[in-house]
DNA sequence: GGCATGTTTCGCTGATGATCGAACTATGCG
DNA sequence: CGCATAGTTCGATCATCAGCGAAACATGCC
C-alpha cells in the first residue's frame, strides 16, 4: 500500500553501471547511436540493445530509427535535471579506491568529462576565470557568472551568456578527476568547449583526450598567463 | 576507465524499493528512528539496519545515536533535491498496473502523501487556489504563487510565503493517486499540510489517513464553495 | 542477388544483493 | 541487578538480472 509515484523503479534503472554511463554520455543532448552507447559503455551489442530498451521503457530516453541505425536521446530536462541532481550527489563522494589519474599524459593535459572540458587545462581556465572576476564563488560551492563575465565571455570566446538559458546553475563546479580541483561544467561548460571546437582550437583526439591545436595552445596560454 | 563521479551507485542505493520507501518518509525533513523505518518499509529491524548502514555510507542520510534510538535523517538538501527530481520524473509515468485508487474511503477523501495533504480535499483545494488566483499555472507543468496568493495564504491559513525560503519549486503539482488530478506538493503543501494540523482542522487517522475535524470540514467546505 | 554492418531475440550462466531467523550487544527502567 | 526494548551481526537462502554466445532480422551498398 504505497502511496505516490515509484521512485525506485526510475532510480534502479538508473542505478546499474552500464545504463549509467549510457545515460552520461547521453547528457551531451546529442543522440547516440545503439553501437555507440555499446562501446562508450564497455558491453556488447545484445546487452546495450536490452538496457536501451528498457531505459525507454522507463521513459528515460526517446529512440528513433533512421536507416539501420537507432538513435537514442534523452526523454526531455526531466530527464537531464535528475541526473545531473545525482551527478552533484555523486560527486561530493571522496573515492578512495579510485586511481589518482588518468596514466596519459594526454588524458591528463585535457579531456572531455560528458559533455565539458576536463584536465590541466580546463582547470587553469576557471582559475583564470576566477582570477579575472568573471566567475565569483557562491555560497553551497557554486560559481555564478559576473557582468564582467558576461562581457568577457562573448568578447573573446563568442558565448552569448543570454543564450544560454535560465537552466538554474548556468554554471558550477565539477571536481577534475586528475587535478582534484574543479573545472567549468554546467551550460556554460559545454559552451565553452563547443566553442573551443568551432573556433579550432582543439580537435578531438583518441577516446576522451582532446588534442589542442597549435593557435589553440597558444591563445589559452595568453589567456592564463594575462590573468597572473 | 570512467571519468567523473560514480552515479550509478548512488542511483542504486536509491533504487531498492524498501531504501526508496525509507527516503520518502525521510522527504518530510523530520528524524526518523530506525524501527519506525523499518514498520514504514514493511521490512524487518535487521534488514533495515543493513539498508541505513548502506545509506549512511553513500552520504545519503546522517545517522545519530540518541540513547537507545538511532535517529536517520537526510544529510542535507541536495539528497531531497535529488529525491524530488526523481519523484518528478516517476509521476509522469502511467502505471496501469497499479489500482486505481485506496478502498478505504478515508484514504479516498483525505490522506498525507509524503509531507502534504492528498486525497478528494486536496484535489479540491488546488482548484480553488488556482480559480482564486492564488495559484497560477506555469509552463512546465509547474505553478507559482501570485501576490494575491502571498496576501490569501497568510490571512486565511497563516501561512507566511515568505519564510518559506526560497527553495526554487515553492510549490508544485503532485498527482493525486485516487483523483488522477494535482494537488498541492513543495514547500507550500507541506506547510500547509502544517497549517491545517496546527489549527485544529485535521487529525491523524489510521495509517496514512487524516480526518478532518467538524469544524475543519466546515472551514474547508466554505473556501471551496468561496471560489465557485 | 550477395555481402557487410547494425541491431535484436533467445537461452543460459553466474554474481550480486535483499531478506530473514537466530543469536548477540546496548540502553533504559524499576 | 533483572527485564524489556532497540538495534546489530552472522549465516544461509533465494530471486533477480546483467552479461554473453549464437543465431536471426533489417538495412544499405555494390
Amino acid at each position: 500500500m504505497r502511496d505516490g509515484p515509484d521512485i525506485a523503479e526510475i532510480a534502479s534503472l538508473i542505478g546499474d553501471p552500464a545504463r549509467s554511463q549510457m545515460l552520461m554520455a547521453l547528457l551531451d543532448r546529442r543522440a547516440w547511436t545503439a553501437g555507440e552507447l555499446a562501446r562508450e559503455a564497455g558491453i556488447t551489442a545484445q546487452t546495450a540493445s536490452a538496457h536501451l530498451a528498457k531505459l525507454e521503457a522507463g521513459g528515460l530516453i526517446v529512440l528513433e530509427r533512421q536507416g539501420r541505425h537507432r538513435y537514442a536521446a534523452l526523454a526531455d530536462g526531466g530527464v537531464s535535471d535528475a541526473l545531473e541532481a545525482l551527478l552533484r550527489l555523486a560527486a561530493r563522494q571522496p573515492k578512495p579506491k579510485r586511481r589518482p589519474g588518468p596514466r596519459d599524459p594526454a588524458l591528463r593535459h585535457a579531456r572531455s568529462c560528458y559533455n565539458h572540458l576536463a584536465g590541466e587545462v580546463a582547470v587553469q581556465l576557471a582559475d583564470h576565470f576566477l582570477a579575472l572576476g568573471w566567475l565569483k564563488a557562491v555560497a553551497d560551492d557554486g560559481w555564478r557568472v559576473t557582468k564582467p563575465g558576461e562581457r568577457g565571455f562573448g568578447d573573446v570566446l563568442g558565448i552569448d551568456i543570454g543564450a544560454l538559458g535560465e537552466r538554474k546553475p548556468l554554471v558550477r563546479p565539477c571536481l577534475d578527476w586528475s587535478e582534484r580541483r574543479p573545472h567549468l561544467a554546467g551550460p556554460l561548460g559545454t559552451a565553452l568547449l563547443e566553442s573551443l571546437f568551432s573556433r579550432g582550437w582543439v580537435r578531438r583526439g583518441e577516446g576522451r583526450a582532446v588534442a589542442f591545436t597549435r593557435r589553440g595552445e597558444e591563445r589559452v596560454a595568453a589567456l592564463v598567463k594575462d590573468s597572473t
